[in-house]
DNA sequence: GGTTCACTTTAGAATTATTCTAAATCTTGA
DNA sequence: TCAAGATTTAGAATAATTCTAAAGTGAACC
């Protein structure tokens, strides 16, 4: 099975970011299938690194702008969890990140369907939000 | 009026330091000080430049250290919401962050009480978590 | 009241993460 | 076909953070 993404992905890749003013390049076709093909939130340069291995001629700037093309065009998310390198999900479905502060593995979570609203001040306009929960993930926890 | 703390705050700090096995040191003190005075969430390298002023001898490092030290014994918290420099916060009552993505301004925004309980997989143990709000301030949005 | 030991700090080097630059390439529409 | 704008590239530059080894500090113990 080839990692090419079908044809109807393309075309939802194209409309998003279209929709941005941006094009679908063969870079932000291939960064994007490394962040759907492993969704385990890699870093910019982890990406390059994948990357690299389909498209050997890629460079690491190519990577930082497609991921801030997929980014604005809504097909990625950015994940600051800690210090050190952001982080890249491509899962656009409402959810939030568990951080394990000893394994450092960052997984998604579930977010219950009726948030409360959150009072921001007056005049100000809220675009999204980021909901990060740190602890232990199953296996450190039964390490300790 | 003296930027120095007061005693109580002194006994404070010692007593959340020492809970975590660390000293409460000048240069903690010092770093601490600077993140009351003003709350503006700011870098590591910016606490360092306001601490110099008090402490000339004070080392990129340290500050480094000591807000590591602060942040583990629960006297600070990291806040990491954008590509960049984690910043930092000493407030310590239950609030989310509000980012304006115009002008990169973080603001206190308190949270309901009854926080929806997220549901964590099983096994795994939570400590803590940050909400982060994007969007635009007041004075940004105006401008738009 | 001196010694020890663990904790801290320091300067600066090293490493890691990200952005910038200028030239080359590609696309699209006139 | 040409021009304009968007994109990619390599590599340099900058920013953020961590590391290292040596020196300083202070509480506890003899």
């Amino acid at each position: 099975m080839k990692a090419r993404s079908h044809p109807q992905d393309d075309q939802h890749l194209t409309e998003q970011l279209g929709a941005t003013g941006l094009r679908l390049t063969p870079q932000r076709q291939q960064v994007y299938d490394v962040l759907v093909h492993k969704r385990d939130h890699p870093t910019a340069e982890e990406v390059f690194i994948r990357a690299k291995k389909a498209m050997p001629e890629i460079s690491h700037a190519t990577v930082y702008n497609c991921l801030d093309a997929l980014v604005k065009s809504g097909l990625a998310r950015q994940v600051n969890v800690e210090r050190g390198a952001t982080r890249f999900c491509p899962n656009m479905v409402e959810h939030g990140h568990f951080h394990c502060s000893a394994c450092g593995t960052i997984y998604d979570v579930g977010l219950p369907h009726e948030l409360p609203c959150v009072a921001v001040p007056r005049g100000f306009r809220a675009d999204g939000y980021d909901v990060t929960i740190h602890g232990l993930c199953a296996d450190c926890a039964k390490k300790k």
